[in-house]
DNA sequence: GTGAAAGCGCTAACAG
DNA sequence: CTGTTAGCGCTTTCAC
């Protein structure tokens, strides 16, 4: 494998002439840029990257760390990612914390060790406390997630969660429905409260009271959302409806009471989560509430590039709150 | 930042000390070995990945390239690629091909400049002639996909696509069908071609001759589904079954037919491909061929990495098949 | 505009 | 078992 020194040998230029013409600094020669070009391709040289990230202290690189890739939402959301960091010059480092604390950490060390230059949080399970710490090695932006603590101070790219769970939950009294269970993803997802603060915003204007019993937690995809209506036919106040957090779990709920014969909307009406492709292809279509998934991704991805490149002040971006909406479909 | 020099100063040992104990090397005296990482915690020191990866020639960073992760298949594959990778010490980078030509080079160029030490190809496009040249970077695995060529001469992991389009056809021409449409992914996929050669055998078997007509390109998520439905409607002579190559294909093409009124099996039997959750989500349930997605997933990661670790010889790895089952459900 | 020289932070012979 | 030494391949002042 050929290196810069045998480049500059063969062009008869020194070393950092090829650099240069590497980097395409401007105030080179033509005729030495002609050289080197030619000796490049004629040894078929390859400049070594690790070489230059030591050199230059970057790498050219940010990691996003999600629950799991196979998620519906995170899957498309980390697609979008892929292809905007690839189209502004960038590598994109997917990290899957499982929702394991300690993983977590683990993959924030990669800003430590200069293996990324900046992180991107699509989820958070760790405390502020813990995470700030991490801000001295370089940037970290929170996507769609968000920390409860007053004085966590970083900068957010998100939907307004607390709204979200405002309107399901006013489109589900508004028909009507007294009872209704609120799912959350993982356990105690800040996101998920969010909402649920939201939800209970409608509850409060209805002047109807929410029954806390009627929580679930762990709801993340099709096979929790089964389990789910078991568990909701199982109650002795069944509710007459359900918030699911997301579409996954959602059709997972109505996939088993289509099979049980339970009668969607009449008997329990649905509402989900991020309206992705399987919305409309369950039966009854899946009443949701739209994400706007891919510019979620796009702003994250080129405002962190931003951060790295210096056209943007870590400190000055605040919290970039994108519009969601309500789509009626049969489910309710 | 800290350095290795700076532990090195405060502990009063030697930069090759350090690193001896940041690298666990065994005969390091107990004493230096203490006084060393009381050092590096002071220092809060962290060793620089980019100076190691350049000293070392490694990064312990492999690529996966697919065409995109938000489909099905692809997002569980690379899930627990990634989960496996991770395991195993490695990191997993993974690259969007998006099916051109070009960006696929380009990321294979990710092994000539020594940002990964391996590539898992799940996706081809380019040429058995111009994939060969990248060989003497670094070691290539195709995963799940293949190359036509005769001379092509490289490990992989995959099920037997020839069998899987053997078996739908079997299945559908034993239940009476004679006319049946052909969906292959993208256009002219190589595994796509591989299966219908099964298909073929299967018409074969039966003395019956196949339509070339009825063969489909470019099927790969649901929206592509939706069209294939209406596509096949407006065929003079319409096809009484379709074999999909992918479940989310024929989610798409099942919700279409459904929304209007045309019964599935009876009027259309629709096959599927992967057997993805989704699969018993549809209505009617989608018979489907099952691939052992985790399995392919698994062994990918493990057998590259035997190869970089020296613990498998590049060239004696050949071609490791994994079994695939018919999955009955309602749609046929 | 170009080259010489220093050095990014780490590892691995080698000698002791 | 430990320290000295010599780079890995590249970029970037700083003179010229």
């Amino acid at each position: 494998l050929k290196t810069i020194s045998d480049v500059a040998k063969l062009a008869g230029v020194s070393r950092a002439s090829v650099s240069r013409v590497i980097n395409n600094v401007p105030t080179v020669n033509a005729e030495i840029r002609k050289k080197v070009l030619k000796a490049m391709d004629e040894l078929g040289f390859i400049p070594n990257v690790s070489a230059r990230n030591l050199r230059i202290k970057q790498t050219r690189t940010i990691a996003v760390i999600v629950p799991l890739i196979s998620n519906l939402f995170f899957s498309r959301l980390v697609q979008t990612m892929g292809i905007e960091a690839e189209k502004l010059g960038y590598k994109l480092l997917i990290c899957q914390s499982r929702n394991i604390e300690k993983d977590e950490l683990n993959f924030l060390d990669l800003l430590k060790t200069r293996q990324v230059d900046g992180i991107v949080m699509a989820s958070v399970r760790n405390s502020w406390e813990k995470i700030k710490n991490y801000l001295q090695y370089g940037p970290i932006l929170m996507c769609n997630e968000c920390f409860l603590d007053e004085d966590a101070n970083i900068p957010s790219i998100k939907i307004d969660h607390e709204y979200g769970g405002y309107i399901a939950a006013q489109h589900l009294l508004k028909l009507g429905h007294k009872r209704i269970a609120f799912c959350i993803s993982g356990d105690d997802s800040r996101s998920g409260l969010e909402r649920k603060k939201g939800f209970l915003r409608a509850f409060k204007e209805f002047n109807l009271s929410f029954d806390e019993s009627l929580v679930i937690n762990n709801a993340f995809d099709i096979e929790s959302g089964r389990e789910i209506f078991y568990r909701l036919q199982a109650l002795e106040e069944r509710p007459t409806a359900v918030f699911t957090g997301s579409d996954e779990v959602a059709v997972g709920l109505i996939s088993e009471a289509n099979k049980n014969g339970v009668k969607i909307p009449e008997e329990l009406a649905v509402i989900g989560f991020d309206d992705n492709p399987i919305a409309k292809i369950i039966q009854p279509g899946l009443t949701t509430i739209r994400q706007p998934t891919d510019d979620i991704a796009k702003a994250s991805i080129e405002c962190i590039i931003q951060i790295l490149k210096g056209e943007r002040d870590f400190n000055d971006v605040k919290s970039i709150v994108l519009p969601i909406k309500l789509i009626k479909r049969e489910s309710t």
